[in-house]
DNA sequence: ACAACCTACAACTGATTGGTTGTAGGTTGT
DNA sequence: ACAACCTACAACCAATCAGTTGTAGGTTGT
């Protein structure tokens, strides 16, 4: 049972990595935005930056290794188009970042609250 | 005017890459988890993972140039604790996009309606 | 058939990253 | 005073990354 649940989380983990790192680079952003709004063939998306085909091919193959970008293949074109689904899934793990620092405002809180209705205040616990 | 703009810009896109280059880390974002829940100490951190004390150092010196946490002087301890204005300015980054996308959507849907009520249904223009 | 186009991938290079060890300085408690 | 502790930072190493060029294969239009 552990054993399973800490090989989701592993998973969980390598899928956070390779969100996270696909949108730590500018470009890269820059293309999800863009095939967020439509669909763009790889060399359309090549016309935009200064620098090689191949190097923007490389950023798309970065995206869609993490999920955040489909291709179809069309013809001779490779039409990509971003999964808007991929970057909720990133901001629902920034959700849970937020829930654990309210978990600390809570805790004071309660800590607080025990301090004051009971005894006249003693040493605090060394948390 | 435009020059300033772009140097806003560049100066967010930076941040920006700062910020989601210190996630695509399982040791920051758990470093950053605890430091969210609490304040800690540098060596109490270091205490929990498998790896040098000068390691977690820099991990921990990454998540505070990005701003994600910052360092308190106690004595001779330096105690972290995470910014969750960070990490929801990260998530409003995330927004921004998904609003990027529900823009495709609006504009499908005016060019059904646009179609749908006006003549019957000619060339579509190119995008 | 053939030229132009689009994509995929391999091989290479320089820069950055994540880890290590070692050194040094400030703080604390005895 | 001094040992134990906490932090900071430099130097080094292997691995990964972002870019390049080059090669090869499938698609399209004439």
């Amino acid at each position: 049972m552990t054993k399973e649940a800490d090989a989701v989380d592993a998973a969980n983990e390598d899928r956070a990595d390779a969100l996270f790192h696909a949108l730590a680079d500018r470009t890269r952003r820059d293309i999800l935005r863009r095939v967020l709004a439509g669909e763009h063939s790889v060399s359309r998306l090549a016309d935009s930056y200064d620098m090689s085909f191949a190097a923007v091919q490389k950023h798309v193959a970065v995206l869609e290794k993490a999920g955040l970008l489909t291709k179809r293949r069309v013809g001779r074109e490779a039409l990509a188009s971003g999964d808007v689904d991929a970057v909720r899934s990133v901001a629902s793990m920034l959700d849970e970042l937020e829930d654990v620092w309210r978990g600390r405002i809570d805790r004071i809180d309660a800590l607080l609250a025990a301090e004051a209705a009971q005894d006249p205040p003693a040493d605090r616990p060394q948390h």
